[in-house]
This record gives structure tokens, C-alpha cells and sequence, in this order.
DNA sequence: ACCCAGGATGGTG
DNA sequence: CACCATCATGGG
């Protein structure tokens, strides 16, 4: 069990902030949340935090996915007091955090994301999961099914469990990535700069610039990275219309962007 | 019944 | 280059 306070770190924030998709609220209010292998149970009472996990793998594995060393707080103190709405925003979802998820499950969950819906996106997940992925430690969550255990089914799986025209992006993408690839194309994007890793992630069937863009913020943890969809354009065509101050915010760019995500998602605004 | 969803692809002008 | 139809399917 480890316990600890953090004013910038909200669970229920983070679970509908749409970077991830395989956690799972308990009927008591817990979060179950499936990483590397692993379940973690965690509970939030306002800033208070409980983990099931003790102190090693705590510092071991779930210090990292959380991102707790991140520069969040400071973030928050840069926000330019003029710009109302980001501040705003900021305001409201200063619990985010840009979590270091798996590189391959970052990559089939935004694949499937295109036109699609966070809830019918946590679906195909969760079925995917279910289908191809084994039991983890307390029997709530399933690993997230490897490249090879996915290239292992067929297109018309896919489509049955929902996935719609997607499923053959996924069906390429598993059998490209099978058999080491995938540990071959993640060396090479590490070695790679923000811009030639964009370019190696839309070089593959059914990634274009947004998946991309989502795949370097969210699975490599390039933090200038700025997905740009259907609400992140509607927010700078509204608010601004002149630009965005990107480089006021470089290096803490992609938390900028969940900010105002999940601001036009849930904030009412 | 209708529009929208964390868009990308392939074809056309 | 820019536009545009099309893609599959469910949420609201």
C-alpha cells in the first residue's frame, strides 16, 4: 500500500481525459488500471491517494506511468493571466497528466480513434482486450494483447467487434508489427527527432498527421506534440483566431492541449 | 431521423 | 496543392 497527496494528479480527470482507454471504475469508487503487465488498484479521496502496490513497484513502475515528475505545476504557473480561456481550462482539469502508457497500446487505441467516440473507442478496446489479451493480477483488467497475439486474428474479427472500416488498419498494422517488429520501429522512432518520428508513424496504413501527432504525445511522451482534432480546431477557430502561443508553452505543449480537450469535452464551456 | 465522433485514404480538379 | 466522397458504427 502507498499513500500520498498530490493536488495535480486527479484519477477521475486523467480516466475521462481520452488518453487512455483500458481503465476501469470499481462499484467502490476504485480505479483498476491495467499497465505493463500489471493492475493497479488506486482510490482518491479528494488530494489523498491510496495504491495497492507497495513502495518498490510503486517507484518502480507506476511513479513513471503517472508522470509525477513532470513539470505540471510549474506549467500551471506559466499560463499567460491574460489568456482567460486557458486559464480557465487549466483551472479546470489541473488534475491531468500526460501518462507513459505502452507505445503499442497508445498506437492501436488511436488508431481506432479516428472518427470515432470515446465511449464506442473504450468498447472496441475493452473487447479487444477481452478477446486477446490474458487475465491480469486481480482478475478485473486483461493485459493488453501483444502484436502477435493480434495479428493472430483475422480482419472480420476486427469488424465484429466493432471496429467498422478500422479494422483493417489494425489487421496491417499487427501483422507489420509482429514477430520484433514493433521493438524495431520503436528503436527506430526513439532514435528519431519529433519530426521524423511523425513522418515514420504516417508512414503506416491508417495513421495520418492526428493519430500521429496523438502517438508521439501519448506513447513516446514527446511533450511539444499538439493532436489537433475536430475540438482543438473548433477551439482555436473560436478562441483563437489569430494563432495559438505555442511557444509560450514549449515542452509542456501536449499538456496544453489536454487542457483544452477536456475543457471543450466536459467543462460546459 | 439526424448529426457527430480525438480522421485517413484514394481519387479528382 | 486543395478539395471531396467514402469508409462502419453507435452515441447523443
Amino acid at each position: 500500500m502507498v499513500t500520498m497527496t498530490s493536488a495535480s494528479l486527479d484519477l477521475n480527470q486523467i480516466a475521462a481525459s481520452g488518453q487512455c482507454f483500458t481503465w476501469k471504475r470499481l462499484a467502490d469508487g476504485r480505479w483498476a488500471i491495467p499497465a505493463f503487465d500489471r493492475c493497479l488498484f488506486a482510490a482518491q479521496d479528494g488530494a489523498q491517494l491510496t495504491f495497492s502496490c507497495d513502495e518498490d513497484e510503486f517507484h518502480a513502475v507506476w511513479r513513471a506511468y503517472f508522470d509525477l515528475d513532470g513539470g505540471y505545476d510549474e506549467l500551471l504557473r506559466t499560463i499567460d493571466p491574460d489568456d482567460a480561456y486557458l486559464t480557465a481550462a487549466a483551472a479546470y482539469g489541473r488534475g491531468i497528466r500526460i501518462l507513459r502508457q505502452s507505445l503499442w497500446e497508445v498506437m492501436v487505441c488511436f488508431l481506432i480513434s479516428q472518427n470515432n467516440n470515446i465511449t464506442r473507442i473504450t468498447r472496441s478496446v475493452d473487447a479487444l482486450c477481452q478477446s486477446y489479451g490474458a487475465p491480469l493480477p486481480g482478475g478485473v483488467c486483461r493485459a493488453f494483447p501483444s502484436p502477435d497475439a493480434l495479428a493472430q486474428a483475422q480482419e472480420s474479427d476486427f469488424q465484429a467487434h466493432g471496429l467498422g472500416y478500422r479494422a483493417r488498419y489494425l489487421a496491417a498494422l499487427s501483422r507489420e508489427m509482429r514477430s520484433g517488429g514493433l521493438d524495431a520501429f520503436a528503436q527506430a522512432l526513439h532514435r528519431a527527432d519529433d519530426r521524423e518520428a511523425h513522418a515514420l508513424l504516417t508512414g503506416l496504413y491508417g495513421v495520418g498527421n492526428k493519430v500521429a501527432d496523438c502517438i508521439l504525445l501519448f506513447g513516446l511522451h514527446r511533450m511539444d506534440a499538439f493532436p489537433s482534432d475536430t475540438h482543438i480546431r473548433r477551439i482555436l477557430e473560436t478562441h483563437y483566431p489569430q494563432g495559438f502561443p505555442r511557444a509560450r508553452y514549449a515542452g509542456m505543449l501536449g499538456a496544453v492541449q489536454q487542457y483544452l480537450f477536456y475543457y471543450d469535452l466536459h467543462g460546459g464551456a
